[in-house]
DNA sequence: GAAAAAAATGGAATAAATTGGAATACTTTG
DNA sequence: CAAAGTATTCCAATTTATTCCATTTTTTTC
């Protein structure tokens, strides 16, 4: 099974629209020709894209495995969250996406400005260049620490 | 099965009435053709929109996994709160719901002033401004908290 | 209980924003 | 260097938001 890979940097249109990589898009309308997809604030303070089969799976689990009930307020604060940062949406015929203001402003992706589009192995993700930039400094740094760790023999 | 989500920022209109965003508005009459909804009441300070039939899901699990004895003082007030706080409606042809009076104090919504419609996966929420701000403070802590005891290897 | 006033409701008209798509320019590939 | 593919820009068509007004219903007053 092919995955989402690689990283491009992309711009965003007037409208907050972003045209899709060809290869991502290929990916995406292999998997779901009628080019369904759900976008979601990542904590981290990115998006992602994932097909709406993917998402399924994922959500399915939160809204069936209830330990809590319907009427209470931790449950009513997952589904909130849940809700609140994501979107249903379809891939254009032109292989964009249009990103709702509010998500925008969440992941700092400004109107017309360039941002950076990669592949996160299950789907893509949509970044502002500068969070890219520390993210990267972050996932090194985090594999260079724990493969020292792993030549001390530590865990 | 697609879910209610996405936010939007909304505004009241003079006579107290909130037009649902197209997407949600699609939402409610794919699940009821006719419209039928039920406004609720959040202890959170918010108000709560659901399809009659998910409400009468979270509605019997209310009268019948009983606690407490029918016949008590608590539980009288439990079977209150939710008489008190819910009101079946439509929604109009133009896609508006009306809040009455005493709900649109509760959840601090004024005439004429902007608002937030949020998606909560089972149905829609409104919110003041200013309480969705922290709300959102709130849930993001509480997320980013579990993520950073999740690099920690705690569970 | 009737008339007047107020409020609520439904709906239309206009303005604004979004969307889809085409045309052009640019880049890559063979 | 030509051809194909891709990115960018722009425009037309559609959709959506906003404002306003007419009609109906409810409340108040006499």
């Amino acid at each position: 099974m092919p995955h989402f890979c690689g990283f491009e940097h992309c711009k965003l249109d007037a409208n907050g629209r972003i045209k899709l990589p060809p290869e991502m898009l290929k990916e995406f309308l292999d998997r779901e020709p009628e080019g369904e997809v759900v976008l979601r604030c990542l904590p981290e303070g990115a998006l992602g894209l994932y097909t709406q089969k993917a998402y399924e799976i994922m959500l399915s689990e939160l809204v069936n495995e209830a330990k809590t009930p319907l009427n209470s307020l931790a449950r009513r604060r997952e589904l909130r969250y849940e809700g609140a940062w994501s979107f249903r949406c379809k891939i254009s015929p032109q292989g964009r996406i249009t990103l709702p203001a509010g998500f925008r402003k969440f992941a700092a992706l400004e109107l017309g400005e360039p941002c950076i589009v990669t592949g996160s192995t299950t789907g893509v993700e949509f970044w502002n260049c500068d969070r890219w930039q520390k993210e990267l400094e972050n996932m090194q740094s985090f594999y260079l620490d724990a493969g020292e760790r792993e030549m001390r023999g530590e865990k």
